[in-house]
DNA sequence: ACCATGAATACCTTTTCTGCATCAATCGAT
DNA sequence: ATCGATTGATGCAGAAAAGGTATTCATGGT
């Protein structure tokens, strides 16, 4: 059977067309090396090499077989090599899953430093609803994730990356628009715009606990997936709503916020499996401490 | 030293995540199997198979591998398959020069049969001047070419595959123009149009002969090298010319032909270099005959 | 806790490879 | 034309590697 000691034999024989010089080369004796170009010669059952006693040179299936051997032995070097990036990280990929509201606060300082520390991890971010993000983490479909934090699970690393406050987001022409802290009896009445809560259950407790805490009732007056929808909807004046502060700083038009008087927190964290072995896990977990920027 | 066999037993065990099934499959006992997956992986440095007593399952880095491994086998083995058709002539390049002679001619059924027949060879045609073409097959730039047939050359076969006649070319609205055997003298004082001799030495003893044998001496109005020219130019009304009788075919616009009088005849040769030892090159030779068609 | 399964290990046999010595063929010089 | 130098092939013995059988060890399910 042909092997690869065989083509580097041969690649080196037909290099120097010399038998005795590619055997010095290749650090063994000259009988082996015409043995083992024999065999190849033998298995392929193609003469690769014309010689006599005097001279070596090519036939045209030696030159073509030079031109394959060189690329297959390359080839094998390469898997080679890119078998022991993948060990240590540093190649390979990783597939990330985030929830909405991270991706203008905690996703994007440790993507971005992801990326420059492994740029050859193919890093695949999968949009997900928060209620989904820990199923497929679990699943083995996402290595990591970065949802709200929540108690321990199971099988499972979560460490909190990010807390931040609610805050208040209404059209820039009322009246609480930029004023200071909000009490809920001071939003009570209003129509408010949140996200369902099968969706994003935290969310919700949150807003919950702040109108609880006030001892107020909220009036919700329509639920919609996605924060971006939610601020438009407010820009056009159907309603208020409670989101996370890092959506202050989109600087949407016809929106302006104000902060909350004892604001409830939501809190981010990265989740992954314990037992995940994807190497390159650890230098994305690794970078949790980024989401607080 | 990482070895196609290492590679071959992994995918093996890869692809059924079980020794001993992989063992059977590879015709040997489970034990050797072992011992060269961990052999691999010490080469390697890199676990590519995580396993227990119980399961096997690939690492990262083993699905990169896998993949990789894959595409080095498959090109050892197309490397070996290539090789094989190369020595069989049915596969590689073959440089053939031709005489502009022969592009109406004696070249296009050989070419034609020849790439029908091994469609895997890369014809690569060569249009040279006779006075070069020789030469170009010793030095060995050229594998074969058709040429003016010739005395015999040390070192070269040279079989002859067509013999044709030299026709007058002349104006459409020329008194000769189309009609029956011309001798030399009804044209020795017309101005005549030839390729020089340097280009092609054999095609202007035949029309020094022609002329010889009527005792009259033509009279030279202008040389060029392309018979294509040279046609254009009889097209003009600037002179006549005996040129191939391929050439009638063209049924270029303003030219007419007759047939001369004991006409000279030139002929076409397939040359080759007797140690060439191209294996695609006997496929193409043995079409000589096809040049008389 | 025990049993069945599956991979690893121990040990021996067989095969293959290597190196040394030598042979054979070819080319160049005399 | 002959001789010597060069270079690839061959014969043989020792070394290394691969394979096979028997057995052990670890794990997951009952």
């Amino acid at each position: 059977m042909v092997d690869i000691r065989q083509l580097r034999y041969f690649i080196t024989v037909a290099e120097t067309l010399h038998f005795g010089r590619a055997a010095q080369i290749l650090h063994v004796s000259q009988p082996p090396l015409s043995r083992q170009v024999q065999a190849l010669e033998r298995d392929l059952g193609v003469t690769l090499i014309e010689r006599n006693s005097r001279h070596a040179r090519l036939t045209a299936s030696g030159e073509r077989f030079l031109d394959e051997a060189r690329g297959v032995v390359a080839a094998l070097d390469q898997a080679c090599r890119n078998a022991q990036l993948v060990a240590a990280g540093s190649l390979g990929e990783l597939r990330i899953g985030f929830m909405m509201h991270a991706a203008h606060s905690s996703l994007p300082p440790i993507v971005k430093r992801f990326m420059e520390e492994r740029p050859e991890v193919d890093l695949q971010l999968k949009e997900t609803l928060p209620s989904e993000i820990l199923d497929q983490v679990l699943r083995g479909d996402l290595d990591a994730a970065i949802t709200f934090g929540q108690g321990a699970v199971k099988g499972l690393a979560i460490e909190p990356i990010l807390r931040e406050p609610l805050i208040l987001a209404a059209p820039d022409d009322h009246p609480l628009a930029g004023r200071g802290p909000i009490t809920p009896a001071m939003i009570a009445e209003e129509g408010l715009i949140v996200t369902p809560r099968i969706v994003a259950p935290p969310l919700r407790a949150a807003i919950d606990s702040y109108f609880a805490a006030g001892q107020a009732v909220p009036r919700v007056r329509l639920e919609t997936q996605l924060q971006h929808t939610i601020i438009s909807l407010v820009a056009q004046g159907i309603g208020i709503a409670l989101v996370p502060h890092s959506m202050a700083r989109l600087g949407t038009r016809g929106v302006r916020f104000a902060s909350l008087d004892e604001a409830p927190e939501i809190e981010h964290a990265l989740v992954w499996r314990t037992d995940n072995r994807n190497p390159a896990l650890p230098f994305f977990t690794r970078l949790g401490g980024l989401g607080r920027a």
